[in-house]
DNA sequence: ACCTCCGGTTGAAAGGTTTCAACTTCCGGA
DNA sequence: TCCGGAAGTTGAAACCTTTCAACCGGAGGT
């Protein structure tokens, strides 16, 4: 920078004007500027410039899985509204591990981003977020937290509420819930959310649970093996599976071992709209959850605490999924 | 760091020494000033250490595209290999665009982290590359590149040989290569391989290339129609289809729309490993691309350069993506 | 008793920017 | 002709570390 405002025969307040405030610098200096800066090939040091001015402007994006298209989506979304804020979003996989969670925590701490953004592993979420004592402003996306934080998650219940509903208003009333393991917090919501729709409709029965062990394609592959070997009496003729995948390997092995069709002798419908499932033999109806917008809420929320400091409330927003039709109901 | 000196009764110099060169300092002072920083809570400043010290230990990786599993991996494998040398990585996503590309091309720049990792768009990488005169080492990942860079990538024309020698080994005669658009370079070595590998090999012919717009599932339905509408005669029983989700296509519509079995009557290979593709009806044999391998190597590449600065010698390396027989062959 | 040497420790400079009070010019008005 | 003020520019301090030459005190050798 010494070397452009000598180039261009200023001071180095100029310069640094005429980055910042291009406004506050006359016309003609501000071109000899330009051209001196455009000339040695100067790179502002974005490290010293968050040093001097004591603010950055990139906001650090700590995710659990991006394989996980739900997650990719909301990086993007995050991207995207940042983007039009002007700030700019970096992204770390944690990869499903607390370690890697806490080391990246770690590295943007130390990094002074200007606040980040956590999708965190599913239980111990919050040590890793409240013990560190972040002193950098921190909003958790997908994971219920405590009053000191924003956070934004959707409703799990609602979710398999509708999911239901959208079966039953097909008609179907023998209503089974599949998915797995129970310790799963949006497993289990989702599951009470179909159960409160069974109740509420008359002549419509709730089936006993198909419990699976994961949320894979090959768990559904068993299910639907045990699907494919139930009598046609006791058979359900509506299904709300806890993941897309679940959903399609139910389909594959149904479709392998059966004459049934779906949607006509079985109605399935998933969940996540995982870009994963989305080449299913039957394009699988499916629970949307809105990860490009809790992406954007998250930055929004964010970037306002960022930018108003102490006098911010913390906001605890809750999205709804949103029903996707397509051929397997 | 000022007020850490203070509580533990020492100069700033000692604290610093702390921390970056704990063997320096005796036994009983580290422990005082780990103490104090423990009470203090303090985090100390990248930024400000990265700018002092004038060399930083974070690499960023610009990605053409992380919602393709092969990216994925070449993210996870940099990470790892960048990891055990103690550098951290950052990833910036450019989702295809050639703007972002370069957005995040000039963010690490200014962010001047210790060297770039790229995974460029397809067509005009060299320019983005070569034009911006990145003072920083930059290594390119699955991209050709002139001579004064780094670069890792893999042999596709040697992966469409394997992938029809495999074929060949199985029994299979006429052969048929299907993808596209042939601009695509990839997809074009990929076929010169299928063709060297029919050419040497007595009583195989290789058939009219099934050509497709693009390497979606959806193309793959359409080529797979054709297929279940051509004669018995005329029909291939080895395909080498340049992309997973295209052979997952091909896959469902000739099962669909034929009472064709594979692997018995029509043997197929893949493309990639593609995620995407892992739960398709009949598992599909594929060239894994070494994704994770590619992402290894390129750190390391980079971390070299960075290390041995002026006198680094640009390497550029050859991976080759290896055979994964599963259920389609 | 003196000298060397060595492990520890210190203080100040340096690194690349922003910020801001103070300064200079220049213009219009009295 | 002089003055007030706006617009533009400057220089130095500040931001938080690392680095390194210089310093200090004590152990070992003569």
């Amino acid at each position: 920078m010494e070397d452009v405002a000598r180039q261009a025969g200023v001071s180095l307040g100029t310069v640094s004007n005429v980055l910042n405030k291009p406004h506050m610098v006359s016309e003609k200096t501000r071109e000899k500027v330009r051209e001196a800066i455009q000339q040695l090939g100067f790179v502002p040091d974005r490290r010293a410039r968050a040093l001097a001015a004591g603010t950055s402007k990139t906001i650090g994006f700590v995710v659990i899985d991006l394989s996980n298209s739900f997650f990719l989506d909301m990086a993007r979304g995050a991207e995207q509204e940042a983007q039009t804020a002007g700030f700019n979003v970096l992204l770390a996989d944690s990869d499903m591990q607390v370690e890697k969670e806490r080391v990246y925590m770690e590295l943007f701490d130390e990094e002074r981003v200007a606040g980040i953004l956590l999708a965190p592993l599913p239980s111990p979420a919050d040590d890793v977020v409240t013990s560190g004592r972040w002193g950098r402003d921190v909003v958790v996306l997908n994971s219920p937290v405590a009053e000191d934080r924003c956070s934004v998650i959707v409703d799990d219940e609602v979710g398999g509420y509708r999911a239901a509903r959208h079966l039953i208003e097909r008609g179907r009333r023998r209503l089974v819930f599949a998915g797995g393991p129970d310790t799963l917090a949006p497993v289990r919501n989702r599951r009470r959310g179909v159960e409160r729709a069974v109740a509420e409709t008359n002549g419509a029965v709730g089936l006993s649970f198909l419990k699976s062990s994961e949320l894979q394609a090959p768990d559904g592959r068993k299910l639907g093996h045990r699907l494919a070997a139930m009598a046609a009496g006791e058979r359900p003729d509506g299904i709300v599976a806890a993941a897309d995948l679940l959903a399609l390997g139910m389909i594959q092995a149904v479709l392998a071992e059966t004459e049934l069709r779906f949607p006509e002798d079985l109605s399935l419908i998933g969940y996540d709209d995982n870009r994963a499932a989305w080449d299913s033999v039957v394009p699988i109806t499916t629970m949307a959850q809105p990860g490009t917008e809790m992406g954007r809420v998250g930055a929004r929320l964010l970037i306002e605490e960022i930018r108003s400091g102490r006098t911010h409330r913390h906001e605890h927003v809750v999205l709804e999924p949103t029903l996707l039709v397509r051929e397997s109901s």
